[in-house]
RNA sequence: GUGGGCGUAGCUCAGUUGGUUAGAGUGCCAGAUUGUGAUUCUGGAAGUCGCGGGUUCGAUUCCCGUCGCCCACCCCA
C-alpha cells in the first residue's frame, strides 16, 4: 500500500449483518463434517433428501397460538406479495406432500438441511440464521415412526462422538393432555389445546403462577384466549409432574389410548436400544403449535445449553394448510447449540482441506503438460490443485505440504524435454519419474 | 429492553499516569548459491488506536455521544 493520499474509507459494511455467519475454509469444513454426518445418518434410514425455496408466502408460517417463531418471522412486502424466510422447515415440507398428495405413495421419509431464520436477540447457541437437519416420515400414524426417528436422532449424536449419556432426549405426549381436557374445557372449543401447550411450553421460563394464570385468561393479548377453570388449570399443572408412565397412569383417564401408545413406543425404543437414554417427562410440550401426539426434545445432560434438538407427530398440519388428513412426524436439528456442546467437550476433529495433488509447472512452455497431468489424475478421481501464474517450487512444496498433499507433480524443462513428469511424495521425499505418454493416454478417454 | 465488559496490525493481545516515529507474538511477503517442504536466521509491508464531538498547547489515552462485539438478566426456539 502506498502511503500518500489516505485512501478513502469504505462506505461499505464489512460485517456480516447482526446474528449472521460467514463461513470461511476453516468454519466450512466444520460445517460440512456435521451435514455430512447428518446426511449420513438420514442414508442409513432410507431417507431421501429435498428441498424447497427458503423464501415461502408468509401465511405459510402464520398462525394465531402466540408462538415465538411466528412473533419473530423475519418477513416483509415486494410488489404486493407478503413474503417470509423460512423460520422451520416442517410447513414446506407440508406444501411439498400437500401440492402432490395424489400421487404420493406414504410413509414418505424425507430429510433435508436447511438454513432457517427468525428475527430474534442474540444469545449463545442462537443466532438470527442456522441450519436445521429436518427428519420427517408422513403417513404412517403409528408410533414405529417416532421409534425410527428418534433412533435415527441417537445414531447422529453417537456418531458425532458424545457418549451415551452426555445427551438425553426427553419425551411426552401431547395427546395424554389432550385426552384428559377432551371432555372438559376443550369439548366447545377443541383450537383452545394449541395455544395451551404454546402456555405451557414457557412453564420452566416464567414458573407455574404465571402459566396459570396464563391458563386461566379469558382475553388474549395475541392468540386465543385459553379460559380454563382454575381446578382445570391446577390439574394440567399436576399432570405436568409427571416422570415416568406409571406417574401419567395416575392422571390418564382409564383405557387411555395416548398412554397405550406410549407404552407401545417405549416396548420399541427397547428394541432399539436406547429406552433409558429417553426419560419420559410429563413437562415437555415443545413451543410449536402443531404438534398433535409424541413430542420430544434433546438436551445435554449437564444443563448448560439449551435444547440441541426436538420434534414430535403433527397430525393435522396438513389438513390446516389445506390438504387431506396425512399423519406426520418429525424432528429438527439445528447446527447452533451442537457446535457449542461439541466444542466444549473438545469433539470437532481436525479438518484439512481435501487436496491430494499438487500440479506445478515452472514455466509457460510446461504449462500445457502440467494442464494434462491434471486432467489424468482428476479423471481418476483425485482431487488436485494446478498451479496458477508464476510460483516458486519452495513456497508450492510449503503450502502441499501444510494442505496435507500426497504428491506434487513437477515439470520443468528438462521433464518436459523427456517428456516426463517428476512425483514427489511428500510424506517419504522420494522421487520418481512418471511418462508423459501414459498421461496423453489417459487423456484421449476422456470425452 | 436493562446492567456490565470490551473495540489498538489479517488474528491474539500488550501499552500509553495526556507528550517526538504506537509495540509483541503469530500470520503474511522477500532473502540465507541458479529447481525442493520443517526448524532457524535476516529483512520487509501492514494500524485515521471503531466512529463523531468536547476539554487541552497537544488526545490512541480524559469526558460525552454513537455504532459494533461479548457476558449476564429479560424473553424464548
Amino acid at each position: 500500500m502506498s502511503k500518500g493520499p489516505k485512501k478513502k474509507k469504505a462506505d461499505t459494511d464489512l460485517q456480516a449483518p447482526r446474528g449472521t455467519r460467514d463461513f470461511y475454509p476453516d468454519d466450512m469444513r466444520r460445517r460440512s463434517w456435521l451435514f455430512d454426518i447428518f446426511r449420513r445418518t438420514a442414508m442409513q434410514f432410507g431417507f431421501e433428501e429435498v428441498d424447497a425455496p427458503m423464501v415461502e408466502h408468509a401465511e405459510l408460517f402464520i398462525r394465531k397460538a402466540g408462538e415465538e417463531i411466528v412473533d419473530q418471522l423475519y418477513h416483509f412486502e415486494i410488489h404486493d406479495r407478503h413474503l417470509a424466510l423460512r423460520p422451520e422447515m416442517t410447513p414446506s415440507i407440508a406444501r411439498m406432500i400437500i401440492a402432490h398428495q395424489g400421487g404420493m405413495r406414504f410413509p414418505i421419509r424425507w430429510f433435508t438441511l436447511t438454513q432457517n431464520w427468525r428475527y430474534e436477540r442474540m444469545t449463545r447457541g442462537r443466532r438470527r440464521e442456522h441450519y436445521q437437519w429436518n427428519m420427517d416420515i408422513w403417513g404412517e400414524p403409528g408410533v414405529e415412526a417416532e421409534a425410527e426417528l428418534l433412533s435415527a436422532m441417537m445414531t447422529a449424536l453417537d456418531a458425532l462422538g458424545l457418549a451415551r449419556g452426555k445427551v438425553h432426549i426427553r419425551l411426552n405426549s401431547r395427546r395424554l393432555l389432550e385426552e384428559s381436557l377432551r371432555d372438559g374445557v376443550l369439548a366447545d372449543r377443541p383450537q383452545a389445546f394449541e395455544p395451551l401447550c404454546v402456555v405451557i411450553d414457557k412453564i420452566d421460563k416464567i414458573g407455574a403462577q404465571a402459566v396459570t394464570d396464563l391458563l386461566c385468561e379469558t382475553t388474549s393479548e395475541k392468540g386465543e384466549a385459553i379460559g380454563l377453570s382454575p381446578g382445570e388449570a391446577e390439574h394440567v399443572l399436576e399432570m405436568l409432574g409427571a416422570r415416568s408412565l406409571d406417574d401419567a397412569q395416575k392422571f390418564a383417564a382409564s383405557e387411555s389410548a395416548a398412554l397405550n401408545e406410549l407404552r407401545q413406543l417405549y416396548d420399541l425404543l427397547d428394541a432399539y436400544g436406547i429406552a433409558d437414554q429417553i426419560p419420559f417427562d410429563a413437562s415437555v410440550v415443545r413451543g410449536l403449535a402443531y404438534y398433535t401426539g409424541v413430542v420430544f426434545e434433546a438436551f445435554d445432560t449437564a444443563g448448560t445449553l439449551r435444547a440441541i434438538a426436538g420434534g414430535g407427530r403433527y397430525d393435522r398440519l396438513a389438513e390446516t394448510l389445506g390438504g387431506k388428513p396425512v399423519s406426520a412426524v418429525g424432528f429438527g436439528f439445528g447446527d447452533a447449540v451442537i457446535g457449542e456442546l461439541l466444542e466444549d467437550e473438545g469433539l470437532w476433529p481436525a479438518l484439512t482441506r481435501p487436496l491430494d495433488d499438487v500440479v506445478y509447472a515452472f514455466g509457460p512452455d510446461e504449462k500445457s503438460a502440467a494442464i494434462r497431468v491434471a486432467n489424468r489424475l482428476r479423471s481418476e478421481g483425485r482431487k488436485v490443485e494446478l498451479c496458477l501464474g508464476v510460483a516458486k517450487l519452495k513456497r508450492i512444496l510449503g503450502d502441499a505440504d501444510k494442505a496435507g498433499a500426497q504428491n506434487v507433480y513437477i515439470i520443468g524443462e528438462d521433464e518436459r524435454a523427456r517428456g516426463v513428469v517428476k512425483v514427489k511424495d511428500l510424506a517419504t521425499q522420494q522421487e520418481h519419474e512418471e511418462n508423459l505418454d501414459a498421461v496423453r493416454a489417459a487423456e484421449t478417454r476422456q470425452p
